[in-house]
DNA sequence: TATTGACTAAAAAACAAAATAAGTCAAATA
DNA sequence: TATTTGACTTATTTTGTTTTTTAGTCAATA
């Protein structure tokens, strides 16, 4: 059998697993079990439990990386699509499930290990923030004068949302403000000649 | 010696116990203690620990509440009204111990208790940017359209932002960031004809 | 009315024993 | 050679028990 089958394998019960009951109470055992293997391959293809459920947040979050590439690469205006950014980046990181574990996890300051996992998420997402404005900017539809700042005010309200949210899972409950936040944002950097 | 006296000393006693170990490490014989009492007095004056608890929490926030109304009440125009407002409001809680510890609470879903008197404390913010707002349209400093809604949504925002800054304690680090969410904020909000 | 301190009941901490789970590895398999 | 097994070791968690600490009570007292 070629190596990436039985790695895929894994990593789709872990992701099962992990999602339904989180990193602590999923057992190396029970993601072997299910797909009728011995617990020493999961060793084989990782060097730990906690490399596991890194790829597995990795996968989670490079989905929502796709989606996200998309919107920027869809050659809309800028205003249209910063704010199908915003929406999207907040209606897709409340699917994922694995995620908000590791937010849960940054309170309780276990976890240590995912660390760079989300800081390249937010790497992604400082680049892909920053290219909507300097291009929204130069054609015109922002006004902004500091643009790194701005990014980086923008990425504190974002993260800063997420934790009421998922971590209370208040999405549903929030969801028409989510809409008028992130209007908000919009306005107070957009011009009004477009 | 009058009720009040002590009454005042017990509260003194445990603000500083409450804001040093927490509510769970503080115990009401430290107290008691610390004033040369017997831990029976406390009872004599609050039903319970929690009750205690609450009437520290009461006071701390009401400081933060006469700080706010000083602004509210200061005559200024309504641009650097409400900008004033948000930058004590998020500095003044900043300096709120206790109040942090119920925030955390909140998390853990503990600190039942305390819900009486956090609620009243929104209540009190909702009137008192909900009078700015109303002032500060009537006057042409603001173009808001419903106010209501604002009100709730730039709640919403000063509340998420509390949770990283507060209990991840990194108000120092972020207090200049602090600044320019404010700006954009109020920016989103503002007429240019004032 | 205000305060005490000995008392009870409940909760938390400390400890040990048992059970579970992570991780290893020599041997087997393909 | 690359992959898989399962018995094994070691570390962590859970469980049950005992001890200690603490919240809260109350009759006596000033």
């Amino acid at each position: 059998m070629p190596e990436n089958d039985v790695k895929d394998l894994i990593v789709k019960s872990a992701t099962m697993f992990f999602s339904k009951y989180g990193f602590h109470k999923t057992t190396m055992d029970e993601i072997a079990r299910h797909i009728h293997k011995a617990k020493g391959v999961l060793y084989y293809y990782f060097k730990s439990k906690e490399e596991l459920f890194n790829e597995v947040l990795k996968q989670e979050l490079s989905t929502v990386k796709q989606e996200l590439n998309k919107i920027t690469g869809s050659g809309k205006d800028y205003l249209t699509m910063i704010k199908d950014y915003f929406l999207t980046r907040l209606k897709l990181l409340s699917t994922a499930v694995n995620y908000h574990e590791t937010l849960k996890a940054d309170f309780f300051e276990k976890y240590h290990f995912v660390k760079d996992v989300r800081d390249d998420f937010s790497e992604f997402e400082y680049a892909q923030i920053n290219l909507i404005f300097t291009k929204g900017n130069a054609e015109g539809y922002f006004d902004i004068k500091n643009i790194q700042s701005t990014v980086n005010i923008v990425m504190m309200i974002l993260n800063s949302i997420e934790l009421p949210l998922y971590l209370q899972n208040k999405y549903q409950e929030y969801e028409s403000t989510i809409d008028e936040i992130v209007s908000l944002i919009i306005n107070s950097l957009r011009t009004y000649n477009k």
